[in-house]
Formats: C-alpha cells, structure tokens, sequence
DNA sequence: CCTTGACTTTGAGTATACTCAAAGGAGTAT
DNA sequence: ATACTCCTTTGAGTATACTCAAAGTCAAGG
C-alpha cells in the first residue's frame, strides 16, 4: 500500500505543504518517487514521521532532526552519535516535563485563585484569605510553582 | 530594593534585551521608571517575570500574555476572562504533559535500541531480537510510544 | 480530447521571538 | 573633567518553521 502526500497529510495531520518542506529540508529521504516524480509514502514511512514528529513536538530544530537522518543513512559506523542524541534529548524532555509540572502547579494556583475571585466579585477575597485557609493542594501547588530562581533567595533552593 | 534591567537579567537569566523587548511590548506596564528614565525593577516584579515566564514556556504567544497583562491592568471586571484563560491554558499543558511522556517512551525505546546497537556493532543487534527478549519496562515503553494516529487504524485506539 | 483535481517545483512571504547596532544619556571612580 | 559602564531608544536584521503563489505535470472520468 502506497500512499500520495495528501493521503499522508489526512492521515497524520500534518500538511501537504508542510510535508514536502520537509522533504526539500532534507528529512524524508527514505520516500520514494513514482515514474512521474510523485512522493510514494509506504507504510513504513509512517514510523520515520512519527519520530520526526515527537522529536519536533520536545522542541528538537529540524536541522538537527535532518542531522540524525544524515546519521541514519550514513550506517552503523554513526551509531555512537545517534544513542548520545537520543539520551541528550531525553534528558531535555525529562527537564522539560519538570518544568511543565511547575507550570501546571502555577496554573492550578491560578485557576483556584480566579475562581474564588469571580465568586467574590474582586481579587481582594483570594488575596485577603490567609495561608491557612487555602486548600491543601493549593497550597502545595503554589509553593512548588513559587520555587524558583525568580524569587529571592529565600526560596529557589536545590538545583 | 530596586533592580536595573541588567541586574533582573542576570537574576531571572533572561536578557536585557529582552526585557526590554518585552517592556516594549507593553508586557511590563507594572515597572516603573527613575526621574531619568531608567527603569526599576521592584521585588514584586520578579513574581510577574515568573508568571511571564510559566506562561511562555507553556507555549502562550507574548501576544496572548499581554492579553492577560491587559486585563489585569483593567480591573475587576476581566475576572472571567482571566479565569478562562487559565483554565485553558491549563488543559493544553495537561496535553502537553502527556504527549511529553510518550515522546519520553520514545526516547526510552531508541536509546535502549541504540545502547543494543552500540554494544553489538549494528542495528541488526536489536531489530532482530525477538519482542519477548526485550525488558519489559521497554516493550511497554515502545507499546505506548507508537499507539498514535501515524500507525495503522489497528493501533491508535481511544481519543 | 479535455477537464478536473491532485501532484510537482521554485521562490517569495509571513509570524514569532528575539537580537543587535547606532547614537546618545546618566551616574560613579579617579 | 574624563573615562567607564550601564542605561536609554529606534529601527533593522536574524532564525525558525512554516505557508503560499505561480506555473506547470500527470492520471482518471465523461
């Protein structure tokens, strides 16, 4: 089963256009082409886009992604560079998934202090309620969002 | 206390280019200025940076956090707004979160594949292993990396 | 045969978020 | 007073990743 890049853009939801950027950009050179010149997707292929994507999606540039395919076609004689770029890049998804969980803390901090806001008709009620009113997971929730190098030095610790 | 743009940059780690950038952007309306123009940075600031920061790093477009800069600077009547706001963002960082961890299961896949390869001299060490011999934490790690829309209407299940 | 629609390429344009250069002002140190 | 360093502004330039327009090709259906 061979597939058209409209056919692949439908299925994986990326664009067309945005597919043969890629190809020009040098990341898919393992398509093939029909007589005519047209892109023949096979089945296979879906993997390689998947990995193109969740390297995209931790925020990877494509030029290194396009490095790693350059790798990749090269042969075992790269294998070193592409395991160090996998656990490089694991280590920046696992710092990335950290930092988003502090965010998150922050938001749901937000959302409760909002919340009780709209309740009140004005941000004096969050704010004026005392420390030990708050609920227990709000609680926890901003004191994690709240250690960081941006406050002063009292906070922030470890790291 | 009152802090230069350079001695924010240099706490906070975000340069004074770019506050200043922001600033223009009208992201900082909260800083105020000295008789001569210079700008002074209050301990209180550094909570909005970190906001700032939460928010961007979540993706949200500066265009966006001025957004809500907006609407702060508006008073009680943007409650809702701002409420919603939060609440949005935090359910695309809940996604970004879980697509996270299933580039992580990638991750954790390739560099096993690869740390196999590497000792072995070939990729051929790991592809022919059959799925059984792999760890387990493995082969639930692969399992979850490629349940997704790119594979075949067999996997990608709920969503 | 001709239309239709999806494919092709090249090159240009856009959005976002910086990032810097230039030219000048202000406050401190000697 | 002169140097030095950090501050200011405006406007331009850069990087990344698309995104589109134009002009042309190809295969199938009426």
């Amino acid at each position: 089963m061979l597939y058209t890049v409209g056919e692949v853009a439908e299925r994986v939801g990326i664009s067309a256009h945005t597919l043969r950027y890629y190809d020009r950009e040098g990341l898919l050179p393992f398509v093939e082409r029909s007589a005519s010149g047209i892109r023949m997707f096979k089945e296979h292929d879906f993997e390689w886009l998947h990995l193109i994507e969740c390297l995209k999606s931790s925020g990877m540039p494509l030029r290194e992604i396009k490095q790693f395919i350059d790798w990749y076609t090269v042969g075992d004689e790269t294998l070193e560079q592409r395991r160090d770029m996998f656990y490089a890049r694991k280590e920046i998804v696992e710092e990335q998934i950290k930092e988003l969980n502090k965010t998150l803390d922050m938001l749901t901090y937000k959302c409760w202090f909002y919340d009780t806001a709209v309740e009140a008709g004005t941000v004096d009620a969050p704010k004026q309620l005392n420390p030990e009113a708050l609920p227990e997971k709000i609680a926890a929730a901003k004191a994690r969002a709240f250690d960081n190098k941006f406050m002063r030095a009292s906070g922030g610790g470890k790291r």
